[in-house]
DNA sequence: TATAAAGGTGAATCCGCAC
DNA sequence: AGTGCGGATTCACCTTTAT
């Protein structure tokens, strides 16, 4: 099924990867049911675009509708959220478990529908940015985390990968925690537009994919970014021989991912 | 009114606090409407803790089993979680501010119930512990952090109070961030009972309180802690001059934090 | 008395399989 | 679903006891 969407592949590795252009929403349904080991999501939180795109009837919003109640955009964005969580869900096999990332802006909304949609969370990891953007006006602190949800399918899920030695082994022999110091994506790693400009807009670091996808995966693994964005996860999964699939609904990323790894596929 | 209610008080210091026992839900309608200007708020966290847990010694780990922490149900919790937030939103100064402690059991609702009711987020600040209990069985990140979110009372607020050089002075002159690394309450400052037991099981730190109540607050000021506890929050208020209202449901623990106010104002 | 060793403990959604 | 058992599993800090 998957072969009849279009989307660029490779062929025959343990890291395999398929980059599929559209909306999610649309595309997850197409996927076999319970056969994607791990999830990576870094959905919109764009309350504005969002509104745009989505209301709770499917509908396309065109201009002003009095029908909304005093919160429009949340309720378009929960929806929108319901939407997508669900349809992973369905993917995500039954030992699985699907990390989601966001900022104060978007995690509280998610984190309450993932609970609702029955997923169980194990942790609430925080990235912890050493070199974040101050606060130049100084009327707030300076935001310098931003959240990663890392949850299982259900409650009652038995089994599921923790590479808890691997974690060890990453932080100096002890325990991992919830924290993780890692820096913004910047200089050489951070993708530039034929003008020299920052071709995404929040390009995650590759270390940060690095620590989800060893400590939640195994060599071989299907691994799913629903927004895959400037390719990040399909790279680091690469790197760490497991499969993957990258989902992304603007062709101008697409493009973007597609050219990184067929350029880092060469090196 | 508010002398009309049961409670404990001082009088005539610019530090003044009361403590009303009671549930916080009944006693906030009470109080006067836009009479407070900080708000701090340790609600339940609807742990949800199913099983014992014993350490790699085999000796059990005192987990909060409070039956005040329990709920049927999200969908309880949820109302409950509405009831409060919007009581206490009523009692917020229209240049006041709140601030909501929790973990990832519950702060994903919070916020979103909050973002709901028209509060409007100005930082997500993670309390990174030092000194975290170990995830002993080595299936999870090792839990690290609770997260308290800061919000004004509504997206239009223009005015509200934020020591920009206090808390830079804190930081050793720079500018202070969402992370605030501040161990556990243990030792001489965990209340103990005649036991010598934990007298509340969830006693946060005076650190946390005074960066809370210095960045937000200004002398005078009047603090509102809806779930009072152990009595942190008006401990540490009058410590800095602010004056303090505290709600507890717990003839047990209003005793606390009476004694403990009282002893501690002798000194 | 000083130093070392031993013990206690913290808002925790903490095992997996065979029978 | 309940029980039993093999096996893997912990960090920082404070207090108490021992040397």
């Amino acid at each position: 099924m998957t072969q009849q969407l279009p989307c660029s592949q490779t062929g025959g590795s343990a890291a395999d990867y398929h980059i599929h252009t559209g909306n999610c929403i649309d595309i997850l349904p197409e996927l076999p049911e319970k056969s994607v080991e791990l999830i990576f999501a870094d959905p919109p939180y764009n309350l504005q675009l969002k509104q745009e795109l989505y209301r709770p009837n499917q509908t396309l919003v065109d201009g002003v509708d009095d029908t909304w109640d005093q919160f429009p955009s949340f309720e378009s964005y929960d929806e929108f959220t319901r939407q997508w969580l669900s349809a992973c869900r369905r993917v995500l096999a039954d030992d699985g478990t699907i990390w989601v990332i966001g900022s104060y802006h978007n995690i509280f909304r998610v984190g309450k529908i993932m609970m609702d949609l029955g997923y169980w969370i194990l942790n609430d990891v925080q990235w912890h940015k050493t070199n974040p953007m101050p606060n130049f006006r100084g009327v707030r602190f300076t935001n310098a985390t931003e959240t990663l949800i890392w949850a299982k399918k259900s409650e009652k899920q038995k089994k599921y990968t923790f590479n808890h030695q691997v974690m060890k082994q990453l932080n100096e022999g002890k325990q991992m925690t919830s924290v993780w110091q890692i820096p913004l994506c910047t200089g050489a790693e951070r993708i530039k537009d034929e003008h020299g400009k920052k071709a995404h807009s929040t390009q995650k670091p590759e270390a940060l994919l690095e620590r989800v996808i060893l400590s939640s995966s195994n060599e071989g693994d299907l691994v799913l970014d629903p927004f895959l964005g400037s390719g990040t996860t399909c790279a680091v999964a690469r790197k760490l021989n497991r499969r993957s699939i990258g989902i992304e609904q603007e062709p101008r990323y697409v493009k973007i991912a597609e050219n990184r790894l067929k350029t880092e596929g060469t090196q």
